[in-house]
DNA sequence: TCATCCCGCCAGACG
DNA sequence: CGTCTGGCGGGATGA
């Protein structure tokens, strides 16, 4: 069993051999933002996340948990968030700086950096991801432990990483650090130097993820040490932005070049060679189901040349939703959150996950998706305006 | 070569 | 038990 009975010819001529950049965290999360920071978002279920961009579930887990941690996103139950929206960045993260200050972040300067007491070592705070503001949670958190101890794996993870890193920029006077330092300083407790567990070095790769994400919030930016040389991140918060005024700072405007590394966003092709975009596994796929498939690509690759020629940054507009035209989004820019009459907008979302089964299986569910993604698109062009989606 | 970091296995948490 | 979450690190890609 060499290869796949595939191989025939299919998806061959127009699609690129694969393109890390187009998949990385960091433009998958300004895509998610676009995609979500408009004014009538309130839920986010991750089925749809995954679904309208075009990835796999699990990127979306680690989207939203740093996208959370900074109070974009809350969770609200099982599959389903909440939008915050930036205006809860800034009370977000007066909460995290004055946690830091708390907890000797701040004993990290600029050139000698003593090791911060390291993270909620034990299980003293053990507060989920930045106390919410909906939970009654005063401060007597005297309550036990009612779940740490084998909660230990929450103290690795990745919003919890986010926010110390975050932590480390609010509380300390540097202005510059990279990603090793940042590791080191983090979990590395410096104190101890006879336990170098904390492997470092899988701390940066959480952290290289983590930097990409709050890269594409603009919160931070990659940049060089003058001297060193060496890549390095400098915190940008929610300078320039009007800070405080009205509770929401957009996702920058500004037409920075392109953060970090940018590009436009998934298109199905795995790492690993060509693979068709379908395998053995479609045989429960009839013929049509196939030419959609091949239609629907070509579609794509249209959509794709155009945006290629503009600068795609946050405009919903320019940026690639998976493999088709996005849903017709108004490029209202997040016009503050108009209150509006609430209007139940569950567009898809509740739709989406309602109707579909869990696929286990990729082929489906990208399959699916496609099918999803190709019934909207064409919806809206033969309708010639809206699918079905949101009401007025 | 070294820096970056995507991919997806698979183990806990949860229902 | 099936799902949902999300650590974790192998190894490919990019500079």
């Amino acid at each position: 069993m060499a290869l796949p009975p595939s191989a025939s010819n299919e998806s061959g001529s127009a699609n690129f051999p694969y393109c890390r950049k187009q998949k990385s965290l960091g433009l998958l999360c300004t895509n998610f933002l676009s995609l979500y920071n408009q004014g009538n978002v309130e839920t986010i279920g991750l089925d749809d996340a995954a679904t309208r961009l075009g990835v796999e579930r699990r990127r979306i887990y680690d989207i939203v948990n740093v996208l959370e941690s900074v109070g974009v996103l809350a969770r609200k139950a099982k599959n389903r968030y909440s939008w915050k929206g930036f205006g809860g960045v800034p009370k977000t993260l007066q909460q995290l700086r004055e946690e830091g200050l708390r907890e000797n972040f701040n004993t990290f300067n600029g050139n000698n950096y003593v090791k911060v007491s390291d993270d909620d070592e034990d299980e003293k705070i053990s507060n989920p991801i930045t106390s919410q503001n909906d939970k009654p949670n005063p401060s007597s958190v005297t309550k036990s432990s009612t779940a740490s101890k084998t909660d230990n794996r929450k103290e690795k993870s990745l919003g919890l990483l986010t926010q110390n890193f975050v932590k480390l920029f609010l509380c300390s006077n540097v202005d510059l650090i990279s990603l090793e330092e940042a590791a080191k300083i983090l979990l590395g407790d410096a104190h101890d130097p006879s336990m170098m567990r904390n492997n470092s070095a899988a701390k940066v790769r959480r952290l290289y993820d983590i930097a990409n994400v709050l890269s594409s919030m603009n919160f931070i930016e990659k940049t060089h040490h003058p001297k060193t040389r060496k890549p390095a991140f400098r915190w940008l918060g929610t300078r320039g932005k009007s800070d405080n005024g009205s509770a929401n700072t957009s996702v920058l405007n500004e037409s920075k070049k392109r953060i970090f590394g940018t590009e436009i966003t998934n298109t199905s092709f795995k790492r690993t060679k060509v693979v068709s975009t379908i395998d053995e596994n479609s045989n429960q796929i009839t013929k049509t189901h196939l030419q959609m498939l091949v239609k629907c690509e070509d579609l794509e690759n249209e959509v794709d040349k155009s945006n290629f020629e503009q600068d795609l940054r946050h405009s919903s507009k320019n940026f690639q939703f998976g493999p088709f035209a996005p849903v017709t989004v108004s490029v209202s820019k997040f016009g503050a959150t108009q209150n509006s009459t609430v209007k139940q907008v569950h567009d898809w979302e509740s739709l989406a996950s309602t109707y579909r089964p869990q696929y286990h299986n990729q082929a489906l569910r990208d399959l699916f998706v496609h099918y999803v993604e190709a019934w909207k698109s064409w919806c809206s062009e033969v309708a010639g305006k809206n699918p079905i989606q949101l009401i007025s």
